[in-house]
DNA sequence: GCGACAG
DNA sequence: ATCTTGTCGC
């Protein structure tokens, strides 16, 4: 667990927080992991969509078992093995990885998007349902309104309000990637619901997969 | 010291 | 994450 810790500040010395992204990505990747309730199973869902067309052009679903606990500060190490065997699988190198979670908001500035990016080197961010660390004010009411994420001094992503009416999500830089364009991008991203298509996509699949290896 | 705590 | 029905509202 504390080796954990020292292999996450160790990876951070390599996280870029540098944009790298074209000013219009055209491959986005969505990621997500479901667990079993009653053992270690879990399906890791990759899901590329093309925002030139809007179509989803990719997707790979991959079983496994998780090994590490949930701790919170330490997700990462328990998604991102799976998560990984699944981009692999991905024919498409996509410009941009969506993650379910959060980036550099994290208590060591490193959460799953980060750690993600650092080992696949593809720009990432993420996208999380609920607070974790950092403070904020609640942001206006409408499709767009978003509010800065903060601690202290620094500023590490932004609450951002993707429905009218509906509550904000958590957008926070992973690696190559910028906090304007994240949000913009999480926004284009959302046109109907809370969260992200490749998201919701890659959270449906994801569920779907488990529960069919569970019966049949 | 006592909670809180992404998924 | 996962366990879970109905229900209020557009």
């Amino acid at each position: 667990m504390a080796e954990a810790e020292r292999i996450q500040e160790q990876l951070r010395q390599r996280l870029d927080l540098h944009n790298h992204l074209p000013a219009a990505p055209r491959l986005v990747a969505g990621v997500d992991v479901s667990y079993d309730k009653t053992s270690q199973r879990v399906t890791a869902a990759a899901v590329v969509f093309d925002l030139a067309t809007g179509v989803e052009v990719e997707s790979v679903v991959v079983p496994g078992e998780v090994t590490f606990p949930y701790v919170p500060g330490l997700l990462a190490f328990r998604e991102v093995p799976i998560l990984l065997a699944a981009l692999d699988r991905l024919a498409a190198r996509p410009d941009l990885v969506v993650c379910d979670g959060y980036g550099i908001a994290h208590p060591r500035r490193f959460g799953l998007a980060c750690h993600l990016g650092v080992v696949t080197g593809l720009p990432t961010f993420g996208v999380a349902k609920t607070p974790f660390v950092a403070g904020y004010d609640e942001p206006g009411e409408c499709r767009g309104d978003w509010s800065p994420l903060r601690a202290g001094d620094e500023v590490l992503g932004r609450v951002l309000r993707t429905q009218t009416g509906v509550k904000p999500v958590f957008v926070s830089v992973g690696h190559r990637t910028a906090l304007d364009q994240a949000a913009s991008l999480t926004l284009d991203l959302s046109p109907h619901y809370r969260l992200p298509e490749v998201i919701r996509r890659a959270d449906f699949l994801s569920r779907e997969a488990l529960r069919h290896s569970q019966l049949g």
